[in-house]
RNA sequence: GCCGAAGUGGCGGAAUUGGCAGACGCACUUGACUCAAAAUCAAGCGGGUUUACGCUCGUGCCGGUUCGAGUCCGGCCUUCGGCACCA
């Protein structure tokens, strides 16, 4: 019996306690099934919820539920990125294990999702931290290790001094670091990395695959790669019998080289400085450049600064010598290291050239004009023109000229042409506890050694200092460090680095797919059914990070043969941030609405229905308490108008005679089938839940005005009207049309598990539709026609329209355009 | 500088293929119900003008294409996001 009045908490409780014990979300494999993979990107189990994850998961979940009443078989799993930072800070603050501390965090997580209601296969919970799942993740490094692609380096990297770490590239953020946000210092140091630049090709060139990715997205990725053709060639010096590589993307710009440009990190130097009067000052030089910080060292406005070296190289086009410079705006780790100044060529080198009185010399002028040095002010950059001075090249359109240029070097062999990209490689170390262990051992007799397979996980120990300076804090743990040889059996000691998080989370969503097994990280048949991930769904803030290094990651696996697909997730959908008043919701601003408030005073169907109605998904979200109570009023006035028509429904009439339908009735039923055809599309193709909600609000408002109009109540018709809204309001609020389903329609199985509702073409026809009356575009007039008059009968009818005879008046009638079923306009002139 | 996205009532937003701008909701106003309030139900709700029918202006700005432009084209402005001393 359907209670009078909704009463959200309990009817919650009950259907979660339900959907829980009968486990209504288990999955398994079935070939007979189209499969649906809908994955929310795994929060960091930071202790609550908040509002940005109800988002994420109230969109996923809308979309599980529709696609399972759809047909689908679906997989919808959860589970948590927990190894991480916070565990560790909450240990030195707190004396808490990181473990505790994140396990506490995780049950109480886990209690706040399953309070939302999500349609999870919780079998399928995975933890990152958890040792049979970094089990798994060291036995990914062992593969990439085995393929070359994990090497251990040194190299210049960047530090944080607050986390007492370092950090890969993407992570480093304005020069600041991704999580503290203070600046990052570079070091010297040796470092494992990943090399993500092997595939730095295939990465970019696959972004055009993913045609269900936003623009956005891919064009984040695309700079980031950063790839540019160009030419590399070398420049002889003859002073020390040796030479300096340099590359550029202008090699049409080569004859108008005037000097050298080195980067102060530069091996050169160390040669150029032997004997040499300047060697002090070249290297106080090269010191205080690199002493600065990245962020001051990159700024495009500080002044750009050098010093020459005494030395001098030839242009291999020319033949012509100029001077060596150490500068401070050469980068050393992009290209060679070495630029070729050309100051008319490219603005940088152009101020150089005017602070130290460096020649100039025009390479390339805009077609027809010839440029003089003396008038010009800055370089001539732009993208077309021809060459001069330039010997045989002369009058060559500037394009054409790169390629015949980089032809000739080419054929004399001091140059090739080279592609060169921004993206550099994965630096995966950490040197912090709460992480997964990297499985190496190194042996004073056999070096570098991979812990054996049937050794793994490498676990963490429990023994150790968190705050051990700079030091890993795995270092503080002897029974950890020391250890024996694999190989040959002596004394050795273990890594004590952990991995980046980022790497437990690239691979997370392929365990999914066959969590238990103990065997392999998964079985490829298994995730050949499932994979790829069809839909996946998180915040814009991984654009970058989490979503290169998982495509990169699925890329290595897939050459390893453990899955036969290049891309990890075949439609992304980025959703848009939570706001309030304007601004982030942040404690500081005091704006934060906690998910919990919410969801004791009206629940969790409330909290979804608004967080999906108030704004399509990629949007920013304006939480509006107002909007609220706005959702809850609707959901009010759903439960009264199935309570209203219950005499009805529970007649149960399934069938009834469409051909015998009054004007109020065919109303009703239009307006049914045209609100299942929109809300399928909307949900299914564009995502657009706020407009699919609007439109189940007007089918509820068209229940509520039936009842007043309607002489006679259709019972088959309110049955098959309010059955519907009940099914298609179903992934929206699963709880409270559950609740309808089994109490009102006396239902056995769950709504969720029902069909979705299907449209008739024929209910949409209208018998009479409304024409708009133009007169030049401008609208005089509307009019009630048969819906299928003709144009002929519909230009009859205009023209006979007062209001449209008035606009027209003496002018003559050139044209009458006729649109059947929207409109007519009269062209009068 | 390069690349990308977006500018529509008091507010969140709708208009999917060039065809009635403002769906749906919030806020507000009014009416019904009530002793009263809340809740609910019903009606109104871009600006100007008009007793009214209506007329007129209106989707960031300027221009264009078209019978017709929020939507297409050209040129700007503003905001947000990414990359950037990358040679």
């Amino acid at each position: 019996m359907l209670e009078e009045k909704y009463a959200p908490h309990a009817i919650e409780e009950k259907w979660q306690k339900y959907w829980e014990e009968n486990k209504s979300y288990k999955v398994e494999m079935d070939e007979n099934k189209p499969k649906s993979y809908v994955l929310e990107m795994f929060p960091y189990p930071s202790g609550n919820l908040h509002m940005g994850h109800v988002r994420n998961y109230s969109i996923g979940d809308v979309l599980s539920r529709f696609r399972t009443m759809k047909g689908f078989n679906v997989l919808h799993p959860m589970g948590w990125d927990s190894f991480g930072m916070p565990a560790e800070n909450a240990a030195i603050k707190h004396g808490v294990a990181p473990k505790n501390w994140t396990l506490e965090n995780i049950a109480n997580m886990t209690r706040q999702l399953k309070a939302l209601g999500l349609a999870y296969d919780w079998d399928r919970e995975v933890a990152t931290c958890k040792e049979d799942y970094y089990k798994w993740t060291q036995w990914f490094f062992e593969l990439f290790y085995k393929k070359g692609l994990a090497v251990k380096k040194k190299s210049a990297v960047n530090w944080c001094n607050k986390c007492n770490t370092v950090l890969a590239n993407e992570q480093v953020i304005d020069g600041k670091c991704w999580r503290c946000d203070s600046v990052v210092e570079k070091k010297d140091l040796e470092q494992w990395f990943f090399k993500i630049t092997d595939y730095a090709d295939e990465l970019l060139k696959d972004l055009d695959l993913l045609e269900g990715w936003p623009e956005r997205v891919k064009t984040m990725q695309r700079n980031w790669i950063g790839r540019s053709e160009g030419l590399e060639m070398t420049f002889a010096i003859p002073e020390l019998n040796d030479e300096v590589a340099v590359y550029t993307t202008r090699p049409d710009t080569s004859y108008g080289v005037t000097f050298m440009a080195l980067a102060a990190e530069h091996p050169l130097i160390e040669k150029i400085c032997e004997n040499n009067p300047k060697a002090a000052e070249i290297k106080a030089f090269c010191d205080r450049v690199r002493n600065q910080s990245d962020i001051e060292r990159t700024s495009s406005e500080s002044e750009k600064e050098g010093i020459f070296t005494g030395v001098h190289c030839i242009n291999p086009y020319t033949g012509k010598t100029v001077e060596i410079w150490v500068t401070n705006y050469v980068l050393y780790d992009y290209g060679t290291g070495a630029v070729m100044g050309v100051p008319t060529g490219d603005q940088r080198d152009w101020m150089f050239a005017d602070k130290y009185g460096i020649d100039k010399i025009v390479v390339v002028q805009p077609k027809g004009v010839n440029l003089k040095l003396e008038e010009m002010t800055c370089a001539y950059e732009e993208k077309e023109g021809e060459l001069v001075n330039s010997g045989e090249f002369d009058g060559m359109e500037m394009h054409e000229a790169m390629a015949a240029i980089m032809d000739k070097a080419e054929a004399e062999g001091f140059g090739k042409r080279r592609v060169n990209y921004r993206l550099r490689d994965w630096l995966i170390s950490r040197q912090r506890y709460w992480g997964a262990p990297i499985p190496v051992i190194y042996c004073p007799t056999c070096g570098e050694v991979l812990v054996p397979e049937e050794e793994l996980p490498v676990r963490l120990p429990e023994d150790v200092k968190f705050d051990a300076g700079a030091k890993s804090p795995l270092a503080t743990s002897e029974a950890f460090l020391n250890c024996t040889c694999p190989k040959c059996g002596g004394p050795a000691t273990r890594e004590t680095d952990t991995m980046d998080t980022f790497l437990c989370s690239s691979w997370y969503y392929l365990r999914y797919t066959d969590p238990k097994n103990d065997k392999l990280p998964f079985a490829k048949e298994i995730n050949g059914y499932w994979g790829p991930v069809d839909q996946y769904i998180g915040g814009i803030e991984h654009a970058i990070l989490h979503l290169l290094y998982s495509r990169f990651f699925l890329k290595v696996l897939r050459d390893a043969g453990l899955v036969d697909y290049a891309e990890p997730f075949s439609n992304l959908l980025t959703q848009g941030m939570v706001i309030k008043d304007g601004a982030k919701m942040s404690k500081s601003l005091g704006n934060v609405v906690s998910p919990e408030e919410i969801l004791e005073k009206y629940g969790a169907d409330t909290a979804r229905l608004f967080i999906l109605f108030a704004a399509p998904p990629e949007r920013e979200l304006d939480w509006s308490d107002q909007g609220v109570e706005g959702s809850f009023r609707f959901l009010n006035r759903v439960w009264r108008i199935i309570y209203t028509y219950l005499p009805q429904i529970e007649q149960k009439v399934t069938e009834y005679d469409v051909t015998a339908l009054n004007e109020a009735d065919k109303e009703l039923r239009r307006i049914l089938h045209n609100t299942i055809k929109k809300v399928t599309s909307d949900i299914e193709t564009r995502f657009n839940f706020n407009t699919a909600i609007s439109s189940l609000m007007e089918l509820v408002n068209a229940l509520y005005a039936y009842k007043e109009n309607a002489q006679e109540i259709n019972a088959g018709l309110v049955y098959e009207a309010t059955s519907a809204l009940v099914r298609m309001l179903a992934p929206f609020v699963p709880h409270m049309t559950e609740e309808l389903w089994k109490d009102a329609f006396g239902a056995a199985a769950s709504v969720h598990a029902e069909q979705w509702p299907e449209y008739d073409e024929a209910a949409l026809k209208v018998d009479n539709v409304e024409i708009v009356l133009q007169v030049n575009g401008k609208v005089r007039g509307r009019l009630v026609v048969p819906a299928e008059a003709t144009a002929a009968e519909l230009e009859k009818i205009a023209l006979a329209d007062a209001n449209v005879q008035s606009h027209i008046g003496g002018a003559t009638v050139r044209k009458v355009i006729c649109v059947p079923g929207r409109l007519v306009n009269i062209v009068a002139k």
